[in-house]
RNA sequence: CGGGGCGUAGCGCAGCCCGGCAGCGCGCUUGCUUUGGGAGCAAGAAGUCCCGGGUUCGAAUCCCGGCGCCCCGACCA
């Protein structure tokens, strides 16, 4: 239960979204390290985010399977640089049933390896591709620190596989499911990000090409929210992936896989949350609507709650995510601020003056006080609701567009890069060496977060070296 | 791995220096009064004082050893 005030975000952010995450009910610390509970309105609000993807990911011909938590530790060893990234995060089985295991299994961090072996004895023929295969579970990598949905050892995800018969059929995949994650980000999750290809140090080990959907978050650092890889022949050739062609000749099969992590969650806490708590965009709120019913005694109880119950049945009859809360041993009060901790979209009070009035009054999320309260109609509510709906997810979306814009500049030199990544996003020339990266890194902590698609056909100068430089990256400071 | 802090009721903490009945606030339970922006009063329940050992008539407190957690820095979705 939502108890006391949050830091505002001014004061301590990172304290904010602490307390947040726990007071807003939606998940707990578990008693191992690095992991988290998520609660039931927590995991309400990851399944909506995961059901439209799910949904988003048939219409395009995947379809879900589920392979081991268990992998065999050898398989790591087979892709170099996969196990040079991942190896330092594995956690090891090395015993069952009271033995010491021949064979050490990993804990997955990510399915590539296991997915590979299956699919090396799946695919044999032309006609067997493409494969189209995701998964829906957890996994788990030993970080160092960790943070609620952010950053946790064990994370909810799904990890989407694919195999093709050419590298630009795995291309249009990989870009494919990055227009579905950018789309999901502006409709859904009402969070505005930029998608392009990732530097050659931020790529995925063992990806030839790492995409990814960066969004800006309230305190302007950036939170990678999606990525998308394409792994050429790498993983193809690492276990044995073959398939005969229609000319009879043996070809390697190109792959990709993707993911978008419950850390989402935590981009949505950050970009829309303000100071009284959780603000969600109404397509993914579990809650979208709270009625709240007001009254002082039993005769005014009895009138009220006819009022509501009528309400709720209406605004339920027109497919509003609902809750009647008819707690009793709370104030009012307390429920506003309850309510608003948790981020509800709409809350409706109703008290005996509404009833006399035929009205009720209306309360939207994302303008808190008085601004958001309005006085209207019970004649037509669900409609009246309905549209307040769309108006807040229009307006998040709006806001949060706004807010990244202004804080996004285009350094003069590379003094002026220096200073504007102290506070918000630098987009510059960049002339794609790694060495101008990480002189970038070392001075501001900055990293390249990725070079947007659709970029003016200009040329100019790398802000870091100065040489010739056709395409602009953002800078920022990064989650 | 380097630096700092902490471990006492569900949560947040005081008590420890200077050994002597285990406390405070919030939350929880019950009752009455309340309810349009975080209600009040009353009565209750609730403890392996992180673990192990030692000193002592007596240890939350002193000594030795261990474990765990959090925060800040380099790596990561």
């Amino acid at each position: 239960m939502a108890e006391e005030k949050l830091p505002t975000r001014a004061e301590d952010f990172a304290e904010w979204y602490n307390q947040l995450v726990i007071k807003a009910d939606l998940a707990d610390y578990a008693p191992v390290r690095g992991c988290m509970v998520v609660k039931p309105y927590g995991w309400a609000l990851w399944e909506n985010i995961t059901s439209w993807l799910d949904a988003e990911f048939k219409k395009t011909g995947h379809v879900n399977a589920a392979f081991p938590t268990l992998i065999p530790l050898s398989f790591f060893e087979k892709e170099k640089e996969h196990v040079e990234g991942f190896s330092p995060q594995l956690a090891v089985v090395t015993h069952g049933g009271g033995e010491e295991l021949e064979e050490k299994l990993a804990v997955r961090p990510t399915s590539e390896t296991i997915i590979g072996y299956m699919y090396s004895k799946w695919i044999k023929s032309w006609r067997d591709l493409p494969v189209l295969i995701v998964q829906w579970g957890s996994v788990l990598r030993w970080e160092i620190r960790t943070k609620l949905f952010l950053r946790t050892a064990e994370f909810y995800w799904h990890e989407g596989h694919t195999a093709h018969a050419s590298a630009d059929e795995a291309m249009e995949e990989m870009y494919r499911i990055l227009d579905t994650y950018e789309e999901f980000c502006l409709n859904e999750a009402a969070i505005p990000v930029f998608k392009g290809p990732k530097s050659e140090s931020e790529k995925f080990p063992g990806a030839q090409i790492t995409t990814s959907i960066e969004a800006m978050m309230w305190d302007k650092r950036a939170l990678q929210s999606g990525t998308s890889h394409y792994f050429g022949q790498n993983f193809a050739k690492a276990f044995d992936i073959k398939y005969l062609d229609r000319n009879n000749a043996l070809q390697y099969c190109e792959t990709t896989s993707w993911a978008i992590s419950s850390r989402i969650i935590g981009a949505i806490i950050m970009v829309h949350g303000d100071d009284q708590g959780l603000v969600l965009p109404p397509r993914l709120a579990p809650i979208q609507a709270v009625i709240v019913p007001i009254y002082r005694n039993e005769a005014e109880k009895a009138k009220v709650m006819e009022v509501a119950d009528r309400v709720f049945q209406e605004l339920k009859d027109a497919g509003i995510r609902l809750k009647m809360d008819d707690r009793d041993n709370v104030s009012s009060g307390f429920k506003f601020n309850d309510w608003e901790m948790r981020g509800v979209p709409v809350r409706v009070e109703i008290g005996p003056k509404d009833v006399e009035k035929g009205s009720v009054a209306l309360a939207r999320r994302d303008r808190p006080g008085r601004e958001g309260k309005s006085f209207v109609s019970q004649d037509g509510l669900a409609a009246t609701v309905n549209s307040l709906l769309a108006e807040i997810q229009t307006s998040l979306l709006q806001r949060a567009t706004e807010y990244r814009d202004a804080n996004i500049h285009e350094p003069k030199d590379y003094e002026d890069l220096k200073r504007i990544v102290q506070d918000g996003w630098a987009f510059a020339y960049w002339c794609e060496s790694t060495e101008c990266e990480t002189k970038v890194k070392e001075d501001t902590k900055a990293t390249t977060r990725n070079i947007p698609v659709n970029q003016p056909d200009q040329e100019g100068m790398c802000i870091v070296c100065g040489r010739p430089s056709k395409r602009k990256v953002y800078f920022a400071r990064a989650y």
